[in-house]
RNA sequence: GGUUGUGUAGCUCAAUUGGAUAGAGCAUCUGACUACGAAUCAGAAGGUUUAAGGUUCGACUCCUUACACGACCA
């Protein structure tokens, strides 16, 4: 098909010669598919050719419109609305550009047409205190799939898994673990990853109790302050220092943060009220010490934030805890990557690339590139980007988030040698990789202009927004037990599975269910946030990922007909002069597949390839409705129509192929 | 406040990257299974593309301003 475009573009270009003996540069000439409710299969819009033609649109559509269907075979008629011309094109032509297409299998790679040839894409990259849930589910679909469609245009693809392996949230799982976990081990009833989120929730708990109780000491040393403002002078003005620093505190915007803060602040708080207390004995400040150093002592948050440091300096009872539960958290993870479908070639750990990144940040200092404040901490200056200061390195020398991501960037590249790295992950972190794109440029990496954001949108809920907070958040493997239980409902109700083993029925639901779920995430753009609804989720009528399987399906069905028919796909259509409408437009949709797959590449879009499979299953089942194949008496009618079907069926696989599902043959 | 993304039918999404009368699905209504699979097909109804300007043969698409919602940065 694209060999039929460009060749009667240079047509247009002979006929532009020959009637107006102007040259028209192939560029100028839009050549589209044109819209049903016209006849014929190409329009070229004539406006843009006014000035070099001197001519008005209709008279140029008329004159190369008249040209072509004299000069050009493969053109069998035309027609002119306004400033478009409308080519149609012989049926003899497409039944040669089907054959053409069936020459090749539909597996065969589309090329690279300019694009990348050797990628990396990271997506998943979960953190190990939680399981992964519907957010995650968006990622690794999108992720798996953009990988599959990067392969199949022929480029060499490597699925890269960053696991978030270290930092506060895995303490405080740990801590929790550790203070009430009595020894508790995963179960068939509690994956792995499940329970370290367990404890991840009781630590959010407790932490919130625990920072209220102390707050509420705060607050009548505060009240104390108030009232006795007048009498103590000399202590109290120490006091409203302290004041200030906790109000401070409270406008952090982050409740994590401001729990951290907030604990922080307290041994200064802790000194100071010591001090008072020992000079002034008679003062409520003496409870309110003893009480907020109980409460102190007992804060699972600092508690954590030792143990991070601890982790850092190595330490071995810490290490062993850190590996025992992340071990746990790996195998639920695995279960669950296996369940959705989804696979990597390559895991990276944080805690294995963050000392990496220390070095880049050392190589920066050393090219002046990056510069130190008096502090300590290391900085990168983005101003001159259009962004601001980035902190790359803590004035204790900890490493942040970026300070990873340098590492991890430069071992990817050393791994694969990329020359496109692609990272999935969602659009709350544009910033952050616009500054690490911009950190790496200036440290003058290969690489740096390789990076490419997938960036996409949250997934809401009819309910709002997901919060872990609130308890709202969908569990990835809940839910793909529901949607595999409600295709497995639907499956029944329609009772037409007859013949299939227990094992392949429940093979079935599963692929239906995860059909319906993934073609329900990824048909919507990226880049946009989308509304997550359950019961829409779960469909499997209209646009949905089970209406193409199901066309599937029913071709299978076909193929298994004709071929007790022994109805031979490959006979000699020659005798064939004319196509109907359907069986025209299937062919039109089938020779798409390449420059569809092509433009989902550039795009990172698999949306573009669910939209693609929706329209191809759409015009099979018009054409289906329309058209008989086993009551045509024409020989070779019914041959081409089985063929037609049969590959439209392997299209269809080959294009949720690249979206991560499968088809059934029956269902 | 600064940066940035989004805004299309009652709802969820498209629109070949500036082209014709803005298309699908869901929901509503109507019709089609003793011809191959009705998880299907055909049809009806549903729109000032958030608003106002501008650019041009032509704007959902580009520019300006405003509004709404989200994200990020403080």
């Amino acid at each position: 098909m694209q060999q039929l475009e460009s060749s009667l573009k240079t047509a247009l270009q002979t006929a532009a010669q020959a009637v107006f003996g102007v040259e028209i540069p192939a560029a100028s000439l839009t050549l589209q598919p044109t819209r049903k409710e016209f006849a014929g299969s190409f329009t070229l819009v004539t406006f843009p050719l006014t000035k070099a033609l001197g001519k008005g649109p209709e008279q140029i559509g008329q004159a190369l419109g008249e040209w072509l269907k004299a000069h050009e075979p493969r053109v069998s008629g035309y027609n002119v609305v306004k400033g478009f011309l409308n080519l149609e094109i012989a049926d003899a032509e497409w039944l040669a550009v089907f054959n053409q297409l069936r020459a090749q299998p539909a597996t065969a790679p589309v090329g690279t047409d300019g694009g990348p040839q050797n990628v990396v894409v990271e997506y998943s990259s979960p953190n190990t205190n939680k399981p992964l849930h519907l957010g995650h589910l968006r990622n690794n679909f999108l992720g798996y799939s953009v990988a599959e469609i990067l392969k199949a245009t022929g480029a060499t693809v490597t699925k890269a898994n960053l696991v978030n392996d270290r930092g506060i949230h895995i303490c405080k799982s740990m801590i929790a673990y550790q203070e009430i976990g009595r020894g508790e081990k995963p179960s068939a009833t509690l994956k792995g990853d499940h329970l370290a989120g367990k404890y991840y929730v009781f630590f959010e708990v407790v932490n919130k109790y625990q920072i209220g109780e102390v707050r509420s000491i705060v607050e009548g040393i505060l009240k104390y302050i108030e009232e006795y403002k007048s009498q103590k002078y000399t202590i109290v003005r120490r006091l409203i220092i302290l004041q200030t620093i906790t109000e401070l505190i409270d406008n952090v915007a982050k409740e994590e943060k401001k729990d951290i803060a907030f604990a922080k602040f307290l041994p200064q708080l802790l000194k100071s009220l010591g001090r008072i207390a020992a000079d002034d004995k008679e003062s409520p400040l003496r409870f309110f010490y003893k009480r907020l150093r109980n409460s102190y002592n007992d804060l699972w948050i600092v508690k954590a934030q030792k143990m991070l440091v601890k982790w850092e300096q190595g330490d071995e009872k810490v290490l062993a805890l850190w590996r025992k539960m992340n071990g746990w958290v790996y195998m639920g993870f695995d279960e669950t990557y296996k369940n959705i479908g989804v696979d990597f070639d390559q895991y990276y750990y944080e805690s294995e690339t963050y000392l990496l990144g220390k070095e880049r940040v050392e190589e920066g200092l050393e090219k002046g590139v990056f510069f130190k404040k008096e502090n300590g901490s290391v900085w990168v200056d983005l101003q001159a980007e259009g962004l601001d200061e980035k902190l790359l390195l803590r004035a204790d020398g900890t490493s942040v988030y970026i300070t990873q991501d340098l590492g991890t960037a430069e071992l990817k590249y050393q791994d694969f040698g990329y020359d496109s790295s692609i990272y999935v992950i969602a659009d709350e972190q544009n910033y952050h990789m616009q500054v690490l794109q911009a950190t790496l440029q200036k440290l003058g990496k290969p690489y740096a202009d390789a990076i490419h954001h997938l960036s996409y949108g949250m997934v809401d809920l009819p309910s709002g927004k997901m919060k872990s907070r609130e308890g709202t958040v969908v569990d990835a493997d809940e839910l793909v037990r529901d949607v595999v239980a409600a295709a497995k409902a639907a499956t029944l109700e329609k009772g037409k599975t007859e013949g299939l083993s227990d094992e392949e029925l429940e093979e079935l639901y599963h692929m239906l269910g995860l059909g319906a779920l993934k073609y329900y995430l990824l048909k919507v753009d990226p880049k946009k946030r989308m509304l997550f609804n359950p019961e829409e989720s779960v469909s499997l009528e209209g646009h949905t990922g089970p209406f193409i399987q199901y066309s599937h399906a029913r071709i299978a069905a076909i193929r298994r007909k004709a071929a007790e028919l022994g109805i031979d796909e490959s006979a000699d259509w020659s005798s064939i002069t004319s196509l109907e409408g359907t069986e025209r437009e299937l062919v039109q949709e089938l020779a798409r597949y390449a420059s569809v797959v092509a433009e989902a590449a550039r795009n990172l879009s698999p949306a573009v390839i669910a939209q693609y499979a929706y329209d191809l299953a759409k015009a099979y089942n018009r054409f289906y409705a329309e058209v008989s194949i086993f009551q045509e008496t024409d020989v070779a009618k019914r041959s081409l129509r089985v063929a037609l079907s049969a590959r439209v069926g392997e299209q269809i696989k080959q294009s949720l192929k690249l979206l991560g599902m499968q088809v059934p043959e029956r269902m």
